[in-house]
RNA sequence: GGCGGGGUAGCCAAGUGGUAAGGCAGAAGUCUGCAAAACUUCUAUGCGUCGGUUCAAUUCCGACCCCCGCCUCCA
């Protein structure tokens, strides 16, 4: 089967296939944060998704390089660094460590680099040095470098823009600039006395680098000048990524990206986040709320990228309780399973008549859930399907069992439980883990269980809701009761 | 003004030219001393509105309404 991603570039659903003639090696890369402040969920939809994609295109036998940059340095930084005077290694040291703990609490893999933007001034310099001496780029009245969009004739390949059409944003004073055309943007950003100490020294002047030329120095130094994919929010796409083709590409003559992946916008309760609303969350506020990495990664997993993403807590509610299901599910299969014996998990054991048929009707169930998981996965990461196929599985298996099938074949069981971790290397859900329950607790079920034989009911309830106040809850199954972990 | 995405049950959401996956919530039943979990059944004559094409449209075409995003440093 083969794998299709909506290209931005070419506005198309496409064939994804490496620039590696082995077809084996996909580099990535991904904007990472700007760290100035912890990282809110809205940009963390943006990395999880590419986690998604990452993680699939893994799944599916890719040798995946992924780099993910850190931007500290920045206007946003040296304002805040202006008015907290805290050293701006510091504050980005502090950020960058936040936003790392965070990616650990959802479960995203480690990018294999996470360049920063300041220990690469020389590449970026190199850069700009490149795009003077091809003409492309000068230096303005007021000592900062731009780069001249009408000296690159594919300039808006990402998104149509019609500059006569454009309504500039409010958020520039037009007048701070001296560029030659309004959309010309700054690869090197002159020094000023707001800048205070942060600076570094160019063949044009102090200065720091310009937003988008770190993104294309760092790429290309660890990607190659052409790499498989580049992802970011929806939000990116213009200016960021139209600009950084263009400085790429100008300066290389080479396609840059060949696959742009965007995903769009999380917005809370309809609106958009801002602090303002009061519908602004971090990873750690939604933690202290009591809500689990774990169920904010379902949430923001569980709707396809390219569509707008209404974060709730209704939502997240409902993340938990699938959750939940689908621990209940492998919770029942990892009881099984350990029953197995050393010859179960080597598979030489002698199968019998009853376990050939219990492994037969599995296997035509494993087989259909495989399928339906990569076929709906392969069209553009259309995670809704892959979900429901799993939800169906889920459901057959779950029957099986209460038919009392699998029961005894531990061995069916562990083949599930197999299928379930491939499964969730691409979706990062993590295997449940069944809690041992401490001694007290566990005198106190065997109380319970003495009362119920007495049948003394209301004791034995009685002692149900002494657990559940502890934190356990009780359920009583065919083989005993069974004591869990809220 | 330009460009783009979307409107499917109480909520989230997949999907197809042939009569609506899945999850959450809700109802009833089986099981249970009672529960829990699980299973079974039920919950959109309907997929924004109005037209058109077709044997057949939620799916194609047209018009319209509504929501959302981007249009210079926000993932």
């Amino acid at each position: 089967m083969s794998l299709k991603f909506f290209n931005t570039l070419t506005h198309r659903l496409e064939e994804f296939h490496p620039l590696d003639p082995a077809g084996k090696r996909v580099g990535i890369y991904t904007c990472g944060p700007t760290v100035y402040d912890f990282a809110h969920i809205g940009n963390f939809r943006a990395f999880t998704f590419e986690d998604l994609a990452r993680r699939y295109l893994a799944c599916k036998g890719y040798d995946v390089v992924h780099v993910m940059n850190i931007t500290d340095v920045e206007d946003k930084i040296i304002r805040k660094v202006r008015e907290t005077r805290e050293p701006l290694q510091q504050l980005t040291g502090r950020y960058t460590a936040a936003f790392l703990d965070d990616c650990r609490a959802l479960n995203l893999l480690p990018p294999h680099h996470v360049p920063r933007a300041t220990d690469h001034i020389p590449e970026m310099l190199a850069l700009i040095g490149a795009l003077m001496d091809k003409g492309v780029a000068y230096q303005a009245p007021d000592k900062s470098v731009y780069f001249s969009i009408a000296k690159f004739a594919r300039y808006g390949q990402l998104k149509k823009i019609d500059a006569d059409q454009m309504r500039p944003g409010e958020r520039v004073k037009l007048d701070e600039y001296e560029k030659e055309s309004l959309g010309d943007f700054a690869l090197w950003k002159a020094w000023d006395e707001a800048d205070g100490d942060i600076g570094w020294d160019s063949p044009w002047g102090r200065g720091r680098p310009g937003w988008h030329i770190e993104c294309s120095a760092m790429s290309m130094k660890y990607l190659g000048e052409s790499f498989d994919l580049h992802c970011g929010g929806e939000d990116l796409v213009f200016p960021h990524h139209e600009d950084e083709i263009a400085q790429s590409e100008a300066a290389t003559g080479k396609q840059f990206a060949r696959v742009w992946l965007h995903c769009a916008y999380l917005l809370v309760n309809g609106q958009k986040m801002s602090k303002r609303s009061g519908n602004f969350f971090t990873l750690r506020d939604l933690f202290a709320k009591g809500y689990t990495g774990r169920e904010l990664r379902y949430t923001l997993i569980a709707e396809h990228y390219r569509r707008q993403l209404n974060f709730t807590f209704e939502g997240v509610d409902a993340a938990r309780a699938s959750l939940a299901r689908i621990d209940e599910f492998l919770m029942k299969l990892q009881d099984i399973a350990k029953h197995a014996t050393p010859a179960d998990a080597n598979a030489v054991r002698p199968l019998t008549t009853e376990s050939v048929i219990e492994l037969t009707q599995q296997n035509a169930l494993t087989s259909r859930v495989k399928t339906a998981f990569e076929k709906a996965l392969d069209d553009d990461l259309n995670i809704s399907s892959a979900l429901g196929a799993l939800f169906d599985f889920i459901r057959d298996t779950n029957k099986v069992l209460s038919e009392g099938v699998l029961l005894s074949s531990p061995r069916a069981a562990m083949e599930i439980l197999d299928t379930w971790r491939r499964f969730d290397t691409v979706l990062g859900f993590g295997m449940p883990q069944a809690q041992e329950a401490p001694a007290d607790i566990a005198a106190l079920a065997d109380l319970r269980l003495a009362a119920r034989k007495a049948k003394d009911f209301k004791r034995a309830d009685q002692i149900r809701d002494e657990l559940k106040a502890k934190g356990w809850v009780i359920e009583d199954t065919p083989k005993g009761p069974k004591l869990k972990k809220l």
